[in-house]
RNA sequence: GCGGCAUUGGUGAAGUGGUUAACACGCUAGUUUGUGGCACUAGUAUGCAAGGGUUCGAUUCCCUUAUACCGCCCCA
């Protein structure tokens, strides 16, 4: 037998369902907040990646789907959705009229080993704004993430801040932490080793570290802020204070992707303690640029479709999805059916949920399948319908059988669906 | 990439180095040839992830591969 690849799943039943209503719950959201829908391709050259996400990242190093193509190309399947929007942009000059909101929804890829709620290919749902420096633009991002989860059945959401500065900042806090750990650096795991040159910043995060003593008297970023940063972080906080968003400070929140500046988030479920963040993000008021871009701010986020599916289960939220038919038809014997399709044909274009019954089963088989599907009625059409015309229409909870015309069958069912 | 643990039907699973792999749900058919969801009866893995090895004999022991889950790493 074939397996499935290692870290992908198969979408089927409930969770098709589950899938569905979960992104058309994002897709209504991100309508309400005047964004458009933008689909970018699966793959893109490697180099976007390297520029755009950070040569030095996990996700780059060791996390990519890199393939050469028979014309010698360098390809990656995309690890992530913010570099090739923001391709899709520069290259499209999506920037000439701005702000510019955008969002987008699909599988990512990353060559990880996979857990729950992690997987190679991850579904992600998310939003990008261009063109808006002003801390307000941080806010209406996350009040849109958390407003969604919120409509999603997930009440308890904190979100993580931290405020990273921008590059000269950056640069800075970098020093100060390397002159900060360099002299102990032997008593680190070998990951902090190497971080300590590449990305400093990581060896915050570190979890085997993470009880050293040196951790603590670390210096905080949030120390090496200039005037204004500081001033944009405070009114960020101020406006999510006006939204009525539950925020906690981490200044050790470190976003694995190089193009993060100034602030990053993460959306936290308290109610679910094992599966982390369910999405995350921040602002990357460098990235157009670096990738040969205007010079143009940026800020958005992502969730993990898979994630936030996960949760919804965990907790056994029911999402208000209703899979029921209208109307169901029961022929009795294939002598009907030229006269049934036609009718379902009616009422399906009429807008009704209808199906009906294409076996030879007997009765008992038909109703037993009427059941599967919670058909709200059910038709049955036998020799006596075809001929008169009249239809007995039966209320599937009730139990009700009334007598319908088959040209009032519409209004009937206008008035009662 | 490293370490651990697992893999039996449509599903949940019991089980053993030796003729027919338990039980439950589901599904199919019948009792019931135009009214079901109950009940009863019957059927439902030529097979125990895949391949190889040990053995007189393996689903059961060993190896390899694949996949799931957990920890590390990292992230959504």
């Amino acid at each position: 037998m074939i397996q499935k690849l290692k870290g992908t799943y198969d979408v089927y039943g409930d969770l098709s369902i589950k899938h569905n209503y979960v992104k058309k719950l994002f897709e209504e959201i991100c309508s309400n907040y005047n964004y458009n829908y933008i689909e970018t391709p699966l793959i893109e050259r490697s180099e976007l990646f390297h520029r755009g996400v950070g040569e030095t990242t996990d996700i780059v190093t060791k996390e990519t789907y890199d393939f050469v193509d028979r014309g010698n190309r360098n390809n990656t399947i995309r690890p992530e959705g913010t570099a090739g929007v923001a391709r899709a942009v520069i290259e499209n000059k999506l920037y000439n009229t701005l702000p510019l909101k955008l969002y987008y929804m699909g599988s990512m890829f990353r060559y990880e080993r996979p857990q729950k709620g992690r997987y190679r290919e991850l579904r992600q749902l998310g939003i990008e704004l261009y063109g808006v420096d002003n801390p307000i633009s941080d806010a209406e991002v996350i009040s849109l993430g958390v407003n969604f989860l919120n409509e999603l059945g997930l009440k308890n959401i904190t979100v993580k801040i931290n405020c990273l500065g921008g590059i000269e900042t950056r640069k800075k806090y970098k020093e100060a932490l390397i002159n900060h750990f360099k002299n102990n650096i032997d008593e680190f795991c070998d990951d902090c080793k190497e971080r300590l040159e590449k990305n400093p910043l990581r060896i915050l995060d570190c979890k085997v570290d993470n009880k050293n003593k040196l951790m603590k008297s670390a210096p905080s970023i949030l120390d090496f802020l200039t005037k204004e940063e500081k001033e944009n972080f405070d009114k960020v906080k101020k406006y999510l204070d006006v939204l009525d968003i539950k925020y906690v400070i981490d200044n050790t929140l470190v976003r694995g992707l190089d193009y993060y500046t100034n602030l990053v988030f993460e959306f936290i479920s308290d109610d679910v303690d094992d599966i982390g963040s369910i999405g995350g993000g921040g602002r990357y008021d460098n990235l157009l640029k670096s990738l040969g871009g205007p010079d143009i701010p940026s800020v958005g986020f992502a969730f993990g479709m898979d994630r936030v599916v996960s949760v919804l289960a965990s907790l056994e939220i029911k999402l208000p999805i209703n899979n029921d038919l209208d109307v169901y038809i029961l022929n009795i014997s294939e002598k009907e059916f030229n006269y049934s399709i036609e009718l379902l044909q009616n009422l399906r274009m009429c807008g009704y949920r209808a199906d009906m019954d294409l076996s030879n089963k007997n009765m008992k088989g038909k109703f037993k399948e009427v059941d599967r599907y919670n058909s709200k009625y059910i038709i049955i059409i036998g020799e006596d319908e075809v001929k008169t015309g009249i239809l007995t229409i039966k209320d599937n909870i009730t139990k009700e059988e009334t007598k319908v015309n088959y040209d009032d069958l519409i209004d009937f069912l206008d008035t009662n669906v």
